[in-house]
DNA sequence: ATGTTTATGTCGCGT
DNA sequence: ACGCGACGTAAACAT
């Protein structure tokens, strides 16, 4: 155990133990069986049978100890800023093991509706030959303008993005947007809903709105995004 | 290991494998050895070597399903509503172990400002003879105010509750509240600070804004507690 | 080092 | 079931 915490090993334990917290608040847990975790970077869990959250926990940076007190190990996880601190009193251990994990592998969050955001950007014409993006996550008093514009015409050009089927919904929060928003003198305000489709049944709605509906797939923004990340790459070449 | 998530036992496994994410949005992480945890409730957990939170989860409610696929193990966990799902593919394993936590102690979390809220609710005067309270989590449009009611010459009292030595940051906010409230005719608003001290250098700002302080350690409230707590008992016992 | 915003937030509570 | 606020939120990002 002292070897897996000083190696800034995984170190994984089902035991039975208490345990006290004291900190920006305090708790206590009496004894029963838990899952305990402690990470190389000095994070510690204390995780029970149920629930995606752990019953008490330590997030890294913590200086770990531990020392043997009447027969029973404690272990202390001791965080300096905010000073907090976490105690198991561990009684009996089911499972002790320390591991190594050899992990180099990255992590890719794919948040669509940000990334056909991104491909609007990178490339506008995907909406309309002639657009032209002025600014995106505009501030309006409800909330922010996805994308923002002019069209080939000098209209005024607003994009509410939703990477899942378009319904009442977006078209309600456009109409928001919409309030606080106008055209140049003698131009029109043209609000666009792009999504990879249509809701069903809100057809008529978005018809009856006065919203454009312009459809874009994720597939098609990832396209967008990677013919650029190319180009990208063949500029930075070119420089080097 | 299907016995295990069959009989909702705790499952615990050190495994090289990699995790697809897709639902609220999508992710990807490529293959590395990391700790996977499915408990009995239908959670599942994967964390990486570092950090305190998973890099992959799903919450309690899911359904777990196991299969094998040339040669890998595929775990599954999906969750209904929303509409999500997690898969690993695991190559390699290291450790897998089935764990039935024996677990009946109750948490108890001690937030402070809360224990000392609930001995001026029990004992008011505590804080002044003859205060009579009215209200208390009371609402108003910037929050709640801790404790609301009227003194012994029925000026009405507001209490702001700290934990920690009170500063500006509770001035401000005891200022906005009063800007919702009035005392009757004739009669005078008391806006009263209750916490163990006044933090360093707000002494002259809290003389400056009219608020009183009444000092309030988690000490005396947490002996205030006790003894109604024992009350409690006595008047239970008497009646049965 | 400190404050602000985000999150696959999660979780509990009131309607 | 849905919406809203709290959390020992944690973590990333900007100042």
């Amino acid at each position: 155990m002292v070897r897996g915490l000083e190696s800034r090993n995984l170190v994984v334990m089902v035991a039975s133990c208490s345990v006290e917290y004291s900190g920006r608040t305090g708790s206590h847990l009496g004894e029963g069986e838990r899952l305990v975790v402690v990470k190389g970077d000095g994070c510690m869990l204390v995780h029970r049978g149920r629930d995606y959250q752990p019953v008490n926990w330590q997030p890294s940076g913590c200086i770990i100890q531990t020392h043997a007190s009447n027969g029973a190990l404690v272990v202390k996880a001791v965080r300096p800023n905010p000073l907090e601190s976490l105690t198991l009193v561990v009684r009996e251990v089911q499972f002790l093991g320390r591991f190594l994990l050899q992990d180099e592998a990255e992590f890719v969050l794919h948040a669509s509706e940000e990334e056909m955001q991104r491909a609007i950007i990178l490339q506008p014409d995907i909406i309309e030959a002639g657009f032209k993006i002025l600014d995106y996550e505009k501030r309006v008093p409800p909330g922010f303008v996805d994308v923002y514009g002019i069209d080939g015409d000098g209209n005024t050009i607003v994009i509410e993005i939703k990477k899942d089927p378009a319904g009442f919904p977006a078209v309600k929060q456009l109409l928001e947007y919409l309030k606080y928003l106008q055209a140049p003198p003698g131009r029109k305000l043209r609000p666009i809903i792009v999504a990879p489709s249509i809701a069903k049944g809100s057809q008529s709605t978005l018809a009856k709105s006065g919203i454009e509906f312009k459809p874009l797939s994720l597939q098609k923004a990832v396209e967008v995004l990677q013919k650029h990340a190319r180009s990208d790459q063949q500029a930075l070449k070119s420089w080097l």
